[in-house]
DNA sequence: GCGGCCAAGTTGGCCAGCCAACTTCCGTCG
DNA sequence: CGACGGAAGTTGGCTGGCCAACTTGGCCGC
């Protein structure tokens, strides 16, 4: 079995784990659902038993295999999406289900950082902060309302977007801003006047709501965000495990 | 350094984890939050690097700590929870607030399972189920309503429990019943008659709603569950990163 | 003083091997 | 025919080592 040369992001054990993955949710390993053991894996990929288990242990993460020792490993589901860019991009998340993204800027302004923004973003007193407005749409029906707060040296960027940009992470990205961890909060919350004029719905309704704060590899922030959906339009699917967990964003399903 | 032989649950790298974890909340690691290099964390809990580095990997699911090429580790957060059980344990989760926790058992029936039910439980046409209704309460305030459907082989056991049991999740685990791998689904849903009769809200009003269903290590499913919280009580958090992700619950802050 | 270069330190990744714990299966014995 | 026991297979865990990639800081030259 070789190896695809452009899967994985270069280190070895995500390439054999993304061709595990794809071999798992094309339905190979028809033996009753049981991966063959680690030790013919390594064999077969060419690569040592420790790298395999590398592998394993992202897949195991996912949800996607078991493991107990004593026994072959036993394939569980088959698909789950990559959850952190899905989860972190709208757009990516949009586009994987086959909708079309859109986003309408409504404003964003640079003014001082009020206390609870200061201790998410970790800034000084006095400091600056570019708050943002977005509605987001799903083939052009209102989906959500975004207000994200950004600290200067990312903000600056964002405003500088022209403002019917679709994906603001990925120009991001390609300035060197990269997005490492996130913590996210999700509750329900009544629709305040903003969110009813924007979406469509009553003052009070009630709306998903996915709270977030961004950070880089260093664990500096780098956004906060407050994202609210209409009900119906999304759910948060989590995967956890003993070991680990992975969480996704995804259209609801019809109950 | 020595290990606490109590801290960890067997195996090396989890006890150094559980120690780590403890130097780090209780604010060891004073030089401006820096870890000591894993090669001098390996010489003092006298293990390989490997070893360490399994441990770190654990702290790094978490978001305690980063984990870039180059420099060393710097501590990120303090303290979060143990995301796994209490995710799964109303009981352990309210315990942990300081909440007494307690339930009133509704009704749990046995009954021909129907074909969703058939399907998330992996049962085979025909098969029966345990279905069970119950009102959770914090401190004697109703806040959640529970449905669970049980395959019978669990179903019999959890029937036989008395019916002002605060936990299930322990005395099935004194039976032999392992859970260990866990996927939830998080959206929002208006309160049926019964919701609004045992939570004393309106018909339809906003109910954060958490579908899960758990498996043990095996990957055979052993309770299917929905639950229905009030808004307000109970706010899901969730920490993932480009390595991994870690789930927990919580008491919804102050907004 | 400033900028660039280089070396040391650190983490990421991979390998080969070893043993323990556990599961499964088969053969044997009652 | 069933129960018991042991062997083989498999994963969990740990070691020690090696190199590559990257960051940082200091030294040197300009």
């Amino acid at each position: 079995m070789a190896l695809e040369q452009d899967s994985g992001a270069g280190s070895l054990y995500r390439k054999v784990a993304a061709d595990l993955r794809e071999a798992i949710t094309s339905g190979s390993f028809g033996d009753a659902g049981r991966l063959p053991a680690e030790g013919a894996l390594a064999e077969q990929y060419g690569v040592s038993r420790g790298t395999v288990r590398q592998a394993l242990a992202l897949l195991r993460a996912d949800g996607l295999v078991t493991s107990r020792r004593g026994t072959r490993r036993v394939v569980l589901g088959s698909a789950r999406v990559q959850s952190f860019s899905e989860l972190l991009s709208f757009t990516h998340w949009a586009r994987s289900m086959g909708e079309e993204p859109g986003g309408r800027l409504e404003s964003i302004v640079r003014r001082p950082a009020d206390a609870a923004e200061r201790e998410q973003l970790r800034l000084d007193p006095g400091a600056e902060v570019y708050a943002m407005l977005r509605l987001r749409t799903l083939s052009g029906t209102p989906v959500m309302v975004e207000r994200t707060v950004y600290p200067p040296r990312v903000g600056e960027l964002v405003a500088q977007l022209p403002p019917d940009a679709v994906s603001h992470t990925e120009p991001l990205r390609e300035h060197g801003i990269l997005f490492s961890d996130a913590d996210h909060t999700i509750d329900v919350v009544g629709a305040n006047a903003d969110d009813a004029r924007l979406l469509g719905c009553r003052r009070g309704s009630p709306l998903l709501r996915e709270k977030r704060r961004t950070t880089d590899p260093t664990g500096t922030p780098v956004e906060w965000s407050q994202d609210r959906y209409l009900p119906g339009t999304v759910a948060f699917s989590i995967h956890n495990s003993l070991a680990s967990s992975a969480l996704s964003r995804h259209a609801r399903e019809s109950d």
